[in-house]
DNA sequence: GCGTCCAGGTCTACC
DNA sequence: GGTAGACCTGGACGC
């Protein structure tokens, strides 16, 4: 689909704001879609608003303590003025804008781990979806296979049901919206993407958001966290880990593979029997973190490579 | 070349 | 409420 220049906006952040950190972080995680284009300092993205698709293009003009993003947007056709302050909201809440770091650098400062991961990538902030369906595509991809694998299927997903966004000289593919995979069969979804069991999740998943009312994500972060996850509980073919995926508010999403980060780094050793012991970490880091347990999980997960040499410890890097 | 194992979880049946 | 077993697939590994 070809998209138009439609507005531009001067968004000013939270200070200390990295906007490459934010918008690019070190692992490589995208800000919406995997298929985004970074550089020379410029993102170029795509994600659907309300329903519509929306090309992105970000921009930093100011530093890390006098930060100022330019977000130029493109759509297929002008904007109304209730569309153009919600696509604003959304991308503004989206890379992380009005998350105040202050109280959770207070606390990493006294914090054995966290104070180095918040020295090497001081003015990251959290970013955030703009529907919930992204993160549910990849949650269910990841489930009980290897990241290669994992690759494969979404970006089988992606380039087969997403919508393509034409827009200032570049294409980005947007993830598929729940309706686009709510009208395909497991069978055929599965046979397509090599999905295997986890096609019948998905379909399910897309037709209970698509046509049965399920909350979005603005609604789901006015609920508290345990609400929303109780929520997202109900979903199919999402489990505790998902749910922390996907959640707004954030978890603590323990994995086999952060098992043996997070049990390296507050117990001292990689987990032996990890489907018992994945519950003690989740709990000793949610005890140790509290409500910043995720932000504690995503510093952590970005500065591996420093914090294995910081702390001397062997941290499994993927 | 072939068989087996296992990988960034979740669901269901059974106790 | 807790838990074992099934679930798609394909790469790695041993033989």
């Amino acid at each position: 689909m070809k998209l138009f220049p439609s507005f531009t906006s001067e968004i000013i952040p939270e200070r200390p704001y990295s906007f490459e950190l934010t918008v690019r972080k070190p692992t490589g995680w995208a800000l919406f879609t995997p298929s985004e284009i970074f550089a020379e300092g410029t993102l170029w993205t795509a994600t659907h608003i309300d329903n519509r698709l929306v090309g992105i293009k970000l921009r930093s003009k100011g530093t890390l303590d006098e930060p100022t993003v330019i977000a130029e947007i493109f759509l297929e056709k002008k904007p109304n003025a209730s569309q153009l302050r919600s696509i604003n909201r959304s991308v503004t809440r989206s890379i992380g804008a009005s998350e105040d770091l202050t109280e959770f650098y207070a606390m990493a400062e006294n914090d054995d781990i966290l104070k180095h991961a918040v020295v090497d990538l001081r003015g990251m902030h959290n970013t955030m979806a703009s529907t919930i369906f992204p993160d549910a595509i990849l949650a269910i991809t990841l489930q009980m296979t290897t990241i290669t694998r994992s690759n494969q299927m979404m970006d089988c997903l992606l380039r087969t049901y997403g919508d393509v966004a034409e827009f200032d000289g570049k294409i980005v593919h947007a993830w598929p919206r729940p309706d686009s995979l709510a009208s395909v069969t497991p069978e055929v979804l599965a046979k397509m993407c090599n999905m295997g069991y986890r096609a019948k999740h998905l379909v399910r998943l897309a037709k209970k958001i698509d046509s049965e009312g399920f909350p979005n994500i603005e609604e789901l972060e006015s609920l508290t966290p345990m609400e929303a996850k109780k929520l997202l509980l109900e979903l199919p073919g999402i489990g505790d880990y998902s749910a922390d995926i996907i959640n707004p508010h954030g978890g603590f999403p323990i994995d086999v593979w952060s098992a043996d980060v997070f049990g390296q780094l507050l117990f001292g050793k990689e987990p032996v029997d990890k489907d018992k012991e994945i519950q003690l970490i989740k709990n000793e880091g949610i005890r140790r973190w509290g409500k910043w347990s995720w932000m504690a999980f995503y510093y952590v997960v970005q500065d591996l490579e420093n914090l294995s040499d910081r702390l001397g410890v062997k941290l499994r890097l993927s």
